[in-house]
DNA sequence: ACTGCGTCCTGGGGGC
DNA sequence: TGCCCCCAGGACGCAG
């Protein structure tokens, strides 16, 4: 599933290869190609409308959140096509002439016959054209790739936290300290506040999962019960995790894939718990547990991760 | 305000 | 062998 890792492997990739170039049609295939589209107010139309004749300017991200502004002819951009993979949303750049792919959703192609297709096959994935407002604090962060210091983010990405590699959260100057206080004021499990985009962005089900097992934390650990420290490592697991999963996902896609498949790509090797039912902690020898937690399911050390 | 649960969606794969 | 149902889960809407 793409988690920050993943987006920012997919944001690198449409940096390296989508920018500055025409728009010169887009496609919207079939009712599930509407599905995507269905945030754009006025549907495939006015996606179609809003893309064609202009550029991409920059690949910008924050969390799992991912926009392309469009270059405006005298200024900056105030336009975006915002994307979020949801869970199986792919950008690709498909061979010339490509075959048809049942889980093609969307076709933008470009003026040089070039094009990139977005494909879904769960459709929780969407596409927008959106307007870019600004933020209260100070900018997209993240690896804001191409657009500097323009505090621009799409509205529909507005409420969302800055993320743990946001280079002014990792120093620990912006967010880290309220972070932790936000988390010690809620006797809410720890896994619901890492999951919580609000609160910071990026961590999915499983690298909170992976961060949970590094800390040697409980899921349902009440965060009130945890000391400033504690959270701190818990939140630096999380960093590293996704840091390692980066450097893992970041080799593996070339030109015509810009997106990695998530975890079931490069990374699955190195996870301690997430998808490991019935297998030993590689810590201590307990036997790792998949449990249900949140309509979803939750990994964990029997022997190391007790419940609170 | 805050929290938690249901819903959306498809196809791979397990089980009967 | 074939078919059915479970399951994966990010984000949002709504209920309490």
């Amino acid at each position: 599933m793409p988690e920050l890792p993943e987006v920012e492997t997919v944001r690198a990739g449409l940096a390296r290869h989508v920018l500055d170039r025409p728009i010169a049609a887009v496609q919207v295939h079939g009712p599930l190609g509407a599905r995507v589209t269905r945030r754009q107010l006025g549907g495939a139309e006015e996606l179609s409308a809003r893309l064609v004749g202009r550029s991409f300017a920059a690949a910008v991200r924050r969390g799992k959140y991912l926009w392309l502004p469009l270059r405006e002819a005298g200024g900056a951009a105030e336009e975006a096509l915002f994307a979020h993979l949801g869970m199986s949303g792919q950008f690709l750049l498909p061979e010339d002439p490509a075959p048809e792919h049942p889980h093609r959703r969307v076709r933008i192609t470009f003026a040089d016959d070039g094009a990139l297709d977005f494909h879904d096959q769960r459709t929780f994935g969407h596409l927008a054209v959106t307007d870019l407002v600004a933020t209260s604090d100070g900018g997209p962060g993240g690896d804001a790739g191409g657009i500097g210091s323009d505090p621009l983010i799409p509205e529909v990405a507005a409420h969302i936290a800055r993320d743990l590699l946001d280079p002014m959260v990792a120093a620990g100057t912006v967010g880290r300290a309220a972070l932790v206080r936000r988390i010690r004021a809620s006797a809410r499990g720890v896994k619901k506040a890492l999951l919580d985009q609000e609160l910071v962005s990026g961590v999915g089900n499983i690298y909170a999962d992976e961060a949970l097992w590094t800390a040697r934390l409980h899921y349902d650990r009440p965060g009130r019960s945890l000391p400033p420290a504690r959270l701190q490592l818990l939140l630096d697991a999380a960093t590293d995790v996704m840091r390692a999963a980066l450097a893992a996902g970041g080799t593996s896609f070339d030109s015509l894939y810009v997106n990695v498949n998530g975890a079931s790509g490069y990374f699955d090797r190195s996870l301690h718990v997430y998808g490991r039912e019935g297998e030993p902690c590689d810590r201590c020898g307990g036997t790792i547990r998949r449990e249900s937690f949140a309509n979803r399911s939750s990994f964990r050390c029997a022997r190391c991760q007790r419940r609170p």
